[in-house]
RNA sequence: GCCGGUGUGGCGAAAUGGCAGACGCGACGGACUCAAAAUCCGUUUCCCCCUAAAGGAGUGUCGGUUCGAGUCCGACCACCGGCACCA
């Protein structure tokens, strides 16, 4: 049978659905002791169309599945749909089409074009997280945190749109503007809720040692977490008033010649009141969209009417209002030490201020000796910082500041989950009743894209009861932020169907945590983050163990045409389904394992690759046929003279090959030709190679290339080798079941081409025959002074000093080692070189 | 600016401190063919050389460690990515 993939993989995908090889085991189906191995893929938005990032990483998903559970696994490999969001809702707005109707038949798309690629899921496991037997476990552990104090409500500024009475994502914010309307955008308070994340900043911050994850990954984490030792301070104001600042510096206090607060601090907000001047310097930075506040950095200040005094001389210090300072950390206000901090420096150089020296040192920002410091003067800056805050008592005290925030998850939107809360006028805000879950979103709302949230529109959702008094009340519109849905997707998979619970802890139990995660590195902090916050207090609820949920994470790199991103606006998009019918989905996962490393980006320059990826299945399957042909390997009945002539042996070049049929199977070792043993080695060598690269390195790449290594190796056997059937029987059945990962279809098709039974992904991978990893003779490489000058071969199993002796007298070795002294001979740890040191 | 990553043939890349360029793509030459496609065989880092043998140089640059460095260390350069007034 033809290399045929177009008619082949489909009908080899229904066998594969049929035997329900690819369905995981429950946990209590589980056999005691059984391996597990829970690969996860990131849960992908339904947008329509699969693209080759998707293959990319779903192919590398699978590569491992499909290995695993040759390896005797049990293996969880699942898949659903990050299914809430913007777009659908913008689909409702531009095409009035139902978001749900809309994301139900881009699911179905996309679910068909990733069947086409046969990536091994078990879809008894799907899941969608805009169906309510989802989010409405999403409310069920809002309620539990709520009741944990892990949910709290405070304000916040959003994006807000007069002209469209309503609250825009940044990404819809462009220069100020509704990218759409072109409506002004300016920041506005909003009560919202708050998810406590920064409880386990310490704690996310510490696990990152532990796992297995990129550098840059965790630097990125790292960063972002951002804990920072300093500490508070309380300055008096001379109207009696007080303002905390953080400090990482207490040292350089005496240098202290103003003080900075950020246009929303309390302080200054009540100052505008009476200042026009003020409120108005206040109204011009707020204006300032986000984007310019990122990339400009001119400092801008307002001086204001108030003066504080220093806590050691009791001096007057102005009280500035300044763009530089940032409500959201720290305290929102800083003391300014022009001196010895860079950005106080450049704001004192431009309003004229005092410019101190306090601190001796290498340069201006380091920590040295103190000077000018009153008492202090003559401490080191790490003293100084104990001492002073004992001298101030409780107006100091050590404490540590994180950039992490508390994870703002309100959303004043319609597709998302609604959040179970209810506003009544006797009880405030009252969480909903668990046993009245889901709080479904309601079919009779209108998209119009302008006015407030579209759940505010339908009064069989707004209308309800305090669940608390019983009186009549209504319902939070406020929706959650779809990360929340992307938090604990992972743990849904194991349970899908459960309707007590969001999952079960034995099933959690028995497969977390998440063995391999594969994603983009655009989830490095965000995602990434919160999936491991939620983690924690999962774990803290009792509802899962241990403390991390992704043990190993690789991030793949992007695809890209022509150097840069491919987008429906370059107009530069390679379809995956293009490719699959020309060339199949195994070329196409070949060629996507094949291409680079995988967390390196590839350019999908065109399509020479793919064809050479084509064209090495095409030779694999010919040489089975060949082989088939020739009558086989270990057929024991088969006789000699019923077997139809080979054909002109297109493989190896050589002669055409007698019908070289064994009826024995493959004789001893001492029994087989060289070419015959060579070939078994490299077989047995490979197995080893790709074994160590699927179970241990995790690269991918090289797991192709070792596999056309062995199929030129096997190309080159000659045809008159005295035991061909026999050796290639062998040699090939192995050979199918390594490919079996990458190109699993064709495998399928070759396996029984060999005339195995059953299925190749249920195959057990080959084990690498110890007899067979080492040639008899080994070549040893001969350096002269870290030059490679010779090569001998040795016996494989010459002692040490037999490679030294025979290294010494090797021709090639002696014409440099004339005339010079010897001294020293070095012979690593394996023996495959010698290392002559001469002078 | 800070943090991280990457730099190896014409191209994608391999080399787990021990033979640099495996494997593939492309290109060139050849076989098969009336011809083409497909397939197969061969060549393909640079210098020297008719060719080969034998040399020499070579993994962004400069230094270091080591018997031995693409790999480890230090400084620098270039490119890519992330973050960015974090007190």
């Amino acid at each position: 049978m033809p290399f045929q993939p177009l008619v082949q993989e489909p009908e080899i995908q229904r066998r594969w659905l049929e035997s329900g090889a690819f369905r995981a085991k429950r946990a209590s189906e589980l056999l005691p002791g059984s391996k597990t191995f829970y690969m996860l893929v990131m849960l992908p938005y339904p947008s329509g169309r699969i693209h080759m990032g998707h293959v990319r990483n779903y192919t590398l998903g699978d590569v491992t599945a499909r290995f695993r559970r040759m390896r005797g696994y049990e293996v969880m490999h699942p898949l659903g749909w990050d299914s809430f969001g913007l777009p659908a809702e913008n689909a409702a707005i531009k095409h009035g089409i139902h978001p749900a109707i809309w994301t139900r038949k881009n699911i179905e798309e996309m679910k068909g074009q990733i069947q086409k690629m046969g990536i091994s899921y078990d879809w008894e496991r799907e899941i969608a997280s805009f169906q309510d037997d989802y989010y409405r476990w999403n409310q069920w552990l809002f309620l539990k945190m709520w009741e944990a104090g892990d949910v709290f409500r405070a304000m916040r500024t959003v994006n807000w749109c007069e002209e469209l009475g309503t609250v825009l994502a940044n990404e819809q914010v462009v220069d100020g503007k509704d990218e759409r309307t072109g409506h002004p955008v300016v920041q506005k308070p909003l009560e919202q809720y708050f998810f406590k994340t920064t409880k386990y900043a310490d704690e996310l911050l510490a696990c990152l040692d532990g796992l297995d994850w990129p550098d840059n990954v965790k630097t990125m984490q790292r960063y972002w977490i951002g804990r920072s030792e300093g500490a508070r301070l309380a300055f008096d104001l001379e109207d009696g008033q007080r303002v905390e600042v953080f400090t990482t510096r207490l040292d350089t206090l005496f240098g202290v010649t103003f003080m900075a607060l950020s246009t929303e601090h309390p302080v200054i907000e009540k100052a505008a009141q009476s200042d026009p001047s003020l409120k108005a310097f206040c109204d011009q930075v707020a204006r300032v969209s986000h984007e310019e506040r990122l990339t400009s950095d001119v400092k801008l200040g307002h001086r204001t009417a108030i003066s504080a005094l220093h806590p050691f001389t009791g001096e007057k210090v102005p009280v500035f209002a300044a763009n530089y300072v940032l409500m959201d950390y720290g305290t929102g206000a800083v003391m300014g030490v022009p001196a010895h901090d860079e950005r106080d420096h450049e704001f004192a150089l431009k309003y004229g201020l005092p410019i101190p020296k306090v601190i001796e040192a290498e340069s201006a920002w380091d920590l040295g000796t103190l000077v000018n410091s009153g008492e202090f003067t003559g401490l080191r800056s790490e003293d100084a910082v104990a001492a002073m805050i004992a001298k101030l008592g409780d107006r100091a005290e050590k404490t540590t500041t994180y950039k992490l925030k508390d994870w703002g998850l309100s959303r004043q939107r319609y597709w998302g989950t609604p959040i179970p809360t209810v506003h009544c006028d006797s009880c405030g805000v009252v969480p909903e009743k668990a046993e009245n879950l889901p709080v479904r979103l309601p079919e009779d709302v209108a998209f119009t894209g302008h006015g407030p949230s579209p759940l505010t529109t339908s009064s069989s959702f707004l209308d309800t009861k305090c669940p608390s008094c019983g009186r009549p009340a209504h319902r939070e519109t406020d929706t959650m932020d779809t990360f929340v849905d992307s938090s604990w997707y992972w743990l849904r998979y194991l349970d899908p169907k459960n309707a007590q619970l969001p999952f079960a802890k034995t099933e959690s139990d028995a497969w977390m945590p998440v063995d391999l995660y594969v994603g983009g590195i655009e989830h490095a902090t965000m995602h990434l983050i919160y999936a491991r916050f939620f983690y924690k207090v999962l774990r803290d609820l009792g509802l899962a163990s241990g403390p991390e949920p992704f043990q190993k994470l690789i991030c793949q790199g992007m695809v890209l045409k022509d150097g840069s991103k491919m987008s429906k606006s370059k107009g530069n998009i390679v379809d995956p389904d293009e490719v699959i019918s020309k060339y199949g989905a195994d070329a196409l996962r070949l060629f996507m394992i094949f291409a680079a490393p995988i967390e390196k980006e590839i350019d999908w320059t065109g399509f020479e690759g793919i064809e050479g990826a084509s064209r090495f299945l095409k030779r694999i399957t010919r040489m089975v046929e060949d082989h088939a042909n020739a009558g086989g390997g270990d057929r024991l009945f088969a006789d000699a003279h019923d077997v139809p002539p080979a054909p002109p042996h297109a493989v190896s070049g050589q002669s055409p090959a007698p019908a070289s049929v064994t009826a024995e199977p493959l004789p001893a070792k001492n029994q087989l030709a060289p070419e015959e043993k060579a070939l078994l080695i490299k077989l047995n060598q490979t197995i080893a190679r790709l074994t160590d690269d699927l179970e241990r390195r995790y690269q991918f790449n090289t797991v192709v290339s070792g596999l056309m290594e062995l199929s030129n190796a096997l190309a080159d056997l000659p045809a008159d080798a005295p035991h061909r059937g026999a050796v290639m029987q062998q040699a090939l059945d192995a050979f199918v079941r390594l490919m079996s990962p990458v190109a699993p279809h064709l495998a399928e098709q070759l396996w029984s081409q060999l005339d195995r039974p059953g299925l190749c992904m249920q195959a057990t991978w080959p084990e690498a025959d110890p007899a067979f990893l080492e040639a008899d003779e080994v070549t040893v490489v001969v350096q002269v002074n870290g030059k490679v000058r010779g090569r001998i071969s040795v016996p494989a199993a010459a002692p040490e000093e037999a490679r030294r002796a025979a290294a010494l007298a090797c021709p090639e070795a002696q014409a440099h080692l004339a005339g010079k002294e010897i001294v020293k001979v070095v012979v690593p740890a394996g023996g495959k070189l010698v290392s002559i040191v001469v002078k």
